[in-house]
RNA sequence: GCGCCCGUAGCUCAACUGGAUAGAGCAAUUGCCUUCUAAGCAAUAGGUUACAGGUUCGAGUCCUGUCGGGCGUACCA
């Protein structure tokens, strides 16, 4: 429809003599009364033609060709804008083809045939996930499946390094704990991992190797089990969140491969990196900084920004046509100088795209909760799915703006009712269901409803809102904010239940039924596609 | 100090990226169950969009400044 607008304003545009086109947009008006597509055209070319708006939009009225099929009428309002309204007949048009497409309604072609990589939840294996990586875990999983339902071939990447001294401390707190449990002295390291897990995982080694290990050289044994235990709980909590990735990345390859040395060998050639006090500098100062940033400490150890870039440099040699990092807020500071190294290193800086997600505060017994992993001090993700479930805490993951603080208030979550945002989606779907069930017992329809005994005001508005649906999903991915979507699908289920307690279906003359009925299909599969893209569940009965 | 993000109803948050009268949910008040799920519907109340300027036909949205909060600002990740 919107294609068509712009297609029909254009040529009324050609009576002008303007030296560009303008851009045309066509907007939904807030307000019923403003029609159902607007544009602000006549507003914007009120200072090329040097005329009031209200007289270019008539002039524009004036010369406009429609299809009176699809538009039934044209109106000029408020300063000087053109205001539509979409004829009955297109609407019924529009449903009919809601269910036609069925599970693909909702697709579009906005990223088609490009191949994305979004890399996500990266967290190294030192311990259970916390709800803080459940939101980027939950936010990179559905961004991906955004950029499917709008035509990208999406790979979901996990980056980690089991190398560094995380790792390392990881390993020691184990063989503290191991030699506490065979009753030997333990130091357990200053800096060590608390969590009772570390004491599981230990128990484990006791298990299978007894008192073998008590003589280990080092704390390899110890940090190679962990990593074993902790990845393998880690993909089952991701497997419970309904998330799969496609592959595991170590940081550690990219040494292997040589791609360490050569990132900082061609840095040098630009001489945008240079020695000093034993270490290797990176040259951010010309990008802006206002200070030089260390790539590899005198110790011979690289700094986390270094394996960035050559990472991301991998990433876009693999030919990826975008590369979306999906990281909290405490990482943004890097990301500036991940772009300039890759810049320079001569990629195009363009196909790397950042969701930046701000922190979660869990709010239990209506206070807030401080997390650290290595106090043990947290809520894991699988406590948190204990409580309340996946599909609750996808949800709460996933109802606010990356961009925006997100308090998960567990007590409001595990409410199975009223407050529960989500049982309002899943329990509108499942009232469809339920109605189609009764339905198709009483009634027995043959071939298509007569869609044009839809004339219920609240019957008219549910289409209109169904309409809509690619258009979010087409804005939620290239946005990468999926909370569009639960604003929508909470209009629609809203819209829903309006139309459910205004219109009956059982009970009405058989044609009406038929054309309700097909009218409450349409919902349920536009629900079902939605949470499809958000990843939760849509029962059919509750 | 500097950089990034934020400040919208009592609370948690939206607002199609500059459009018309700023919207939802929760909490509050009031109606509605012998009829397809009341896990619901309808209605009322709640606002100087932190503050002060500026840009223009038009600002919650853009620019400047002030105040308040979060996160960075490590040879930690």
């Amino acid at each position: 429809m919107n294609d068509y607008l712009i297609q029909i304003l254009t040529e009324s545009l050609q009576q002008f003599d303007l030296d560009e086109q303008p851009e045309i947009r066509i907007e939904e008006p807030n307000l019923p009364e403003h029609g159902d597509a607007a544009t602000n055209l006549a507003l914007t070319l009120a200072k090329p033609l040097r005329n009031n708006p209200r007289t270019i939009a008539g002039q524009i009225v004036e010369k406009l060709q429609y299809d009176e099929n699809k538009i039934s009428a044209v109106e000029i309002a408020g300063p000087g804008f053109i205001n539509f309204r979409f004829a009955d007949d297109y609407l019924f048009e529009e449903l009919a083809g809601i269910l036609e497409q069925g599970t693909d309604f909702g697709k579009s072609d906005e990223f088609d045939g490009r191949q994305v990589l979004v890399e996500f939840v990266s967290a190294n294996p030192t311990g259970p996930l916390t709800v803080g990586h459940g939101r980027n875990a939950v936010l990179g999983d559905t961004v991906s499946r955004l950029l499917e339902w709008t035509g990208a071939e999406v790979e979901r990447e996990y980056y980690f390094n089991d190398a560094g001294r995380q790792m390392r401390v990881l390993g020691e707190s184990v063989r503290a704990r191991y030699n506490e449990l065979l009753g030997k002295e333990s130091d357990f390291p200053e800096d060590g991992y608390q969590g009772e897990y570390i004491r599981d995982i230990a128990q484990s080694l006791v298990d299978e190797q007894g008192e073998g290990l008590l003589d280990a050289e080092d704390e390899k044994p110890f940090k190679e089990k962990a990593e074993e235990a902790i990845f393998a709980d880690i993909s089952q909590t991701l497997e419970r969140m309904g998330i799969k990735m496609d592959s595991f990345f170590n940081e550690h390859s990219l040494y292997e491969d040589g791609k360490i040395d050569e990132t900082v060998a061609k840095l040098r050639e630009l001489d945008l990196a240079y020695d000093k006090d034993g270490a290797v500098w990176f040259r951010t100062t010309k990008f802006g900084k206002d200070k030089d940033t260390v790539l590899v400490k005198s110790t011979g150890e690289p700094t986390y920004r270094l394996p960035d870039i050559a990472y991301h440099a991998n990433k876009l040699d693999r030919g990826f046509d975008l590369c979306v990092d999906v990281f909290g807020a405490d990482h943004i500071a890097t990301y500036p100088d991940v772009l300039s190294g890759i810049k320079s290193l001569g990629y195009d800086p363009d196909k790397v795209d950042v969701v930046v997600y701000q922190f979660v505060t869990i709010v239990k017994d209506g206070q807030p909760f401080k997390m650290s992993t290595r106090k043990a001090n947290f809520v894991t993700l699988d406590e948190l799915m204990d409580e309340v479930g996946a599909d609750v805490s996808r949800f709460f993951f996933l109802m606010r703006s990356p961009n925006t603080h997100l308090e998960f208030d567990i007590a409001r979550a595990k409410e199975a009712g009223e407050k529960n945002p989500v049982f309002y989606l899943q329990y509108a779907h499942a009232r469809i269901c339920s109605v189609m069930r009764k339905v198709t017992e009483e009634y027995d329809f043959s071939g298509k409803a007569d869609l044009s005994l839809l004339n219920h005001p609240s019957e008219i508005t549910l289409i209109k809102t169904m309409n809509k649906f690619p258009k979010v999903i087409a804005h939620a991915a290239k946005s990468r904010e999926p909370h569009h979507v639960i604003t929508y699908l909470n209009e629609l289920a809203s819209d829903f239940t309006s139309f459910y307690h205004d219109c009956r279906i059982l009970g009405e003359d058989k044609n009406i039924a038929h054309a309700r009925l097909t009218l409450a299909e349409a919902v349920a599969q536009v629900l079902r596609n939605g949470l499809t893209i958000l990843g939760i569940s849509a029962p059919e009965s509750m």
